[in-house]
RNA sequence: GUGGGUAUAGCGUAGUUGGUUAACGCGUCAGUUUGUGGCACUGAAGACCGUGGGUUCGAAUCCCACUAUCCACCCCA
């Protein structure tokens, strides 16, 4: 068979039979979220190319090479986002959400865009779920958005994430430290890799994040963000620390954490894993202080976490994590002849409006045939109507687990009844399991 | 953008000293006597052997290029 063309490069379908994974990840999230008093919120895929230069940072990785711009028919630049983050700001800050009681909180599930080689974890279109809490500056509000990423993988029942913290400073004692760092790594310059050497002056601290073993030795005894931050920052961090501990949250500070988007301050974290290859970030996240003031806003603090679903549903592969199950055809309606089939399609529409999964024949199959499909549906019951049936007012259900056949009268409320007196039995099973 | 692996029906695979109709499993569809699934059996549909060149009397098989895909670098979720 001859295919028109492929799917674009680094993009994935998600076919009928993997979607109610997705759906039950979303809705986990959407669902832990708002037990945090989280809502969702959404806003274009595309935005003006110049709120992501502005936000993300023009120096960055994602600004530079990874973009999907281009012009419209009215001669505007427009970007695909490539992240979150930009675009909820701009909607919350647009729709003067901050006018109300803050923390504003908001929660999003969108698909991203970058212009990147794919690779396991790695797509060009790509899904995330996130956060933004505007309006709260306080290390209580970082704790709470972190307990939330937490919350999400306990209820996704996602284990051994290890999550990592660090803090960044604010723009004013990170220009102490990012001057401490030039000096340090100037002196081992020679040794640095090439883009590195680019890093020396855009952003020394990149080069801390380098996975050449050169400089990453050197990094080793570069000097620490810690020891730089200001007394602020440092309350915060060290508030943060504690708050954590109060809530049980294991964490490791790590100092080579950087995060490759410009706007964020002080709090950087990261949940990883390292089993679903070289793309091991779950989770990233942080405070972004001067994110609204840049966007034309007044000074507001603000945290968030960015999560992706490709990875998310990787780990949960991986360790063999349970998603809701898909929902199986409650009952099969077979018929035989054309009176019949006007008789079972009745029944499956009043069925289906009781709430059933219902399935009759679509193909004009034998009996045969349909019950070979019944079957492969997995239908937990099916009858056949024909001619026979309709005149006798009554119908053969079969039960197929068992093989049990009943006879059950011709009409929407005794077929209820029956399906209802079967099903009890694993519904009490189920409500016991579940407590 | 830089490396390395791979490319044969919907899926998973076989197919080397290059030689007639490209094989197998799963899946799909139909049938195995009259209106009842799972097992078994029979049969059918389904492949321009990634694309384009080249070598050769002859290429799925050898060579080159391209593309796609996977993995890693890089970057990040």
């Amino acid at each position: 068979m001859a295919i028109i063309t492929n799917a674009p490069r680094g993009t994935q379908d998600v076919l009928p039979s993997q979607s109610y994974k997705w759906q039950y990840i979303e809705q986990t999230a959407l669902d832990i979220a708002r037990l945090h008093g989280f809502r969702e919120i959404r806003f274009p895929v595309f935005e003006h190319t110049e709120l992501f230069n502005r936000s993300v940072g023009d120096t960055t990785d994602v600004v530079q090479k990874e973009m999907y711009t281009f012009e419209d028919k009215g001669g505007r630049s427009i970007t695909l986002r490539p992240e979150g983050t930009a675009g909820a700001m701009r909607a919350i800050l647009q729709n003067g959400l901050l006018n109300d009681a803050l923390p504003l909180k908001a929660s999003y599930l969108i698909s991203c865009f970058r212009y990147e080689k794919p690779q396991a974890g790695r797509l060009r279109e790509f899904h995330q779920f996130g956060v933004e809490m505007a309006g709260a500056g306080s290390y209580a509000a970082d704790a709470q958005v972190i307990a939330l990423a937490k919350a999400i993988f306990d209820a996704l029942g996602i284990e051994g994430l290890a999550l990592e913290l660090n803090s960044i400073g604010c723009p004013t004692c990170r220009a102490e430290y990012h001057k401490a760092l030039r000096e340090y790594f100037a002196a081992h310059r020679d040794q640095l890799c090439d883009t590195c050497k680019g890093r020396l002056e855009k952003n020394p601290m990149r080069i801390l994040d380098c996975k050449n073993p050169a400089c990453a030795e050197i990094a080793k005894g570069a000097p620490v963000v810690l020891d730089y931050i200001c007394d602020d920052c440092r309350a915060h961090f060290e508030g943060l620390k504690s708050n954590l501990d109060a809530m049980g949250i294991a964490y490791t500070v790590n100092p080579t954490i950087v995060r490759g988007l410009d706007y964020y301050t002080r709090t950087v974290f990261e949940f990883v894993t390292t089993g679903i290859g070289a793309q091991g970030t779950v989770c990233g996240g942080g405070r972004y202080d001067g994110l609204i003031e840049l966007l034309g806003g007044q000074p507001t603090p603000s945290v968030g976490f960015a999560m992706g679903l490709e990875r998310l549903l990787l780990v949960m592969e991986q360790q063999g994590c349970g998603f809701a199950p898909e929902q199986k055809c409650t009952m099969y309606i077979g018929s035989i002849g054309a009176a019949a089939q006007q008789k079972a399609a009745g029944l499956t529409a009043a069925l289906r409006e009781e709430g059933f999964y219902v399935e009759c024949d679509a193909v004009g199959r034998s009996v045969k045939a349909q019950m070979k499909y019944a079957d492969k549906l997995g239908a937990k019951f099916s009858c056949i109507l024909g001619d026979n049936e309709i005149e006798a007012g009554k119908v053969r259900v079969k039960r197929m687990d068992k093989g049990e056949i009943t006879e059950v009268a011709l009409d929407r409320e005794a077929l209820v009844q029956y399906i209802y007196h079967n099903t009890i039995d694993e519904i009490v099973e189920y409500d016991q399991e579940t407590k």
